[in-house]
RNA sequence: GGCCCGUUGGUGAAGCGGUUCAACACACAUGCCUUUCACGCAUGCAUUCACGAGUUCAAAUCUCGUACGGGUCACCA
């Protein structure tokens, strides 16, 4: 049987990096698998539903390499790839199975339910349907509908027994069936629930792999029960462990950029977040880190998943995406860089020459293209200051005299060339008889106010003559 | 509250009965390289795997209990 999985988000306009994941996820089980891989919008809350999210969808997962054999935009056999646009599929499977005596109608009210509810959170206990619906008779119920009351379809489970399932993650799982509620499958506005939509589409999309998060790990069996009640093969479960911020809590807006397209803006790669989400939750046999899509694909392996949540560390994000950036080629780099320049500072009486020339020689300090602006402010701001660090070592003596004859030096280039600032560093070298560290930090931190920095010939050539004398003279 | 899942160094994480099993990476420290910084390279960094008991010749690895953390109990997915 050929091996699809299919990634099945709903359309609610914000993509985080656990969702991102979990289509990777499927992505590379199919592919490691040489199966097809599919987007389908579960759509079925349509108070929830934003305009313009199956597009975004779209973006996020092109941008990231992630290619859909299948979907809303591009359909195979199996479509409609939109839940709200398969409605009619839903309602035949659930009348089927209320045929099969495996599900009934439900008129219980919204008030009635509260109330119920209620009274189980005072006995501390937890809530469950009470079956109420499950008597009625056949007059009854046509009664009810021919009055127009409103209805939902429940799912009947059985009482008692228990209900056990292997996942490829979290191996045997086995639930009380008495634990399980006469789930709703229908609502009453004729949308299914996603527990219901899911299992039809699932099964009659041929997906072989499930893989989600581990939040369904407890209702998978109501799903089973679905399958067996169908006759249908069930497919193999892969739930994943949840994505946690670097506070182990739930990741958020809050905890750091949750949001693949708030990275991607702040000039991360693709590659990058790809390869990094893919080590959330998963390793591979090897002790490597830095991985292609390809080679992904290649050494997937979903048993090697962890069960213990995974921890959204951005250090380790932008470790990995550093890798990529110093891989970049010049005119990538100045695009996820430069409108950042520009939105932080005045580019206007910088030539293109020396932009391109300030962000080539930062390619190897920075993780991602927006780290351009923090560690270049040197390059713009009227005033620098120097950290304690700096003062400490300016104390030494023997500075004055070094940085006096660097001035004189300085003043008398004419031509203003990386290769005549380096000679200039060497004449100082030789007339201030210092080296090595004591005639590079001086200068350094007297035009830079940092210790740390590129190339400093290169520094200075951007500085511009002016702006080194004058910081050589605060 | 019931049920389900998790807990390895400063951090992220491998390992899932023995054979270097406490990998690897980040961070940190030191050294080398570069006339400086950074990059890169090399070395160091958990007598110990939440805690307690048990099984075993042998446990981070299996079992039970405790603690802590999370998930789930919707006409949301």
């Amino acid at each position: 049987m050929r091996v699809r999985t299919r990634y099945a988000p709903s359309p609610t306009g914000y993509m985080h990096v656990g969702n991102l994941r979990s289509a990777i996820f499927e992505y590379l089980i199919a592919k490691n698998l040489g199966g097809d891989f599919l987007l389908r919008i579960e759509d079925t809350d349509q108070t929830r539903r934003v305009e313009g999210a199956v597009e975004f969808i779209y973006d996020t997962c092109k941008l990231c390499g992630l290619d859909f054999d299948e979907g809303p935009n591009n359909p195979g056999k199996y479509g409609p790839y939109i839940q709200s646009e398969r409605l009619d599929i839903y309602k035949e499977y659930a009348l089927q199975l209320v045929e099969m005596g495996k599900a009934y109608y439900c008129f219980c009210s919204e008030e009635r339910l509260d109330e119920l509810r209620k009274e189980a959170d005072e006995k501390r206990i937890a809530f469950l349907y009470d079956g109420h619906c499950k008597k009625l008779t056949k007059e009854e119920i046509d009664t009810k509908i021919k009055n127009g009351e409103r209805y939902v379809i429940r799912q009947k489970m059985p009482k008692e027994g228990i209900s056990t399932y292997d996942d490829v993650v979290y191996g045997e799982i086995t639930v009380e069936n008495r634990i399980l509620e006469d789930q709703i499958l229908l609502k009453s506005d004729g949308f299914p629930t996603y527990n219901f939509a899911n299992v039809i589409d699932d099964h009659l999309m041929e997906i072989t792999h499930v893989a989600r998060g581990n939040e369904y790990l407890m209702s998978t069996p109501k799903y089973n029960l679905l399958y067996d009640a169908f006759g249908w093969e069930k497919p193999t479960y892969v739930h994943l462990p949840m994505v946690l911020g670097g506070d182990g809590l739930k990741l958020s807006k809050r905890n750091g950029d949750a949001s693949f397209m708030d990275l991607y803006h702040d000039g991360y790669l693709p590659e990058g977040v790809v390869n990094y989400l893919t080590l959330l939750g998963w390793s591979p046999e090897t002790t490597d880190e830095i991985f292609t899509l390809d080679e992904l694909i290649k050494i997937f392996n979903p048993k090697r998943i962890s069960k213990s949540p995974a921890i959204y560390d951005v250090k380790k994000l932008n470790w990995i995406n550093s890798h990529y950036m110093k891989k970049l080629d010049i005119d990538k780099l100045l695009s996820i860089t430069v409108p950042h320049l520009k939105e932080a500072y005045d580019l206007s009486d910088k030539s293109d020459e020396w932009i391109k020339h300030l962000v080539t020689i930062y390619q190897n300090h920075i993780s991602y293209g927006k780290e351009i602006v923090e560690v270049t402010d040197l390059f713009f701001k009227e005033d620098i200051k120097m950290n304690d660090e700096c003062q400490e070592f300016m104390k030494d003596p023997s500075i004055a005299n070094t940085l006096k004859i660097f001035e004189e030096e300085i003043m008398n280039i004419s031509d203003w060339t990386v290769e005549n600032i380096n000679t200039v560093i060497n004449t100082v070298k030789e007339k201030a008889d210092v080296k090595g560290k004591m005639l590079y930090m001086p200068i350094r931190i007297k035009i830079s106010g940092q210790m740390h920095g590129p190339e400093l010939p290169d520094t200075i050539y951007l500085l511009g003559k002016d702006v080194v004398l004058k910081r050589l003279n605060k």
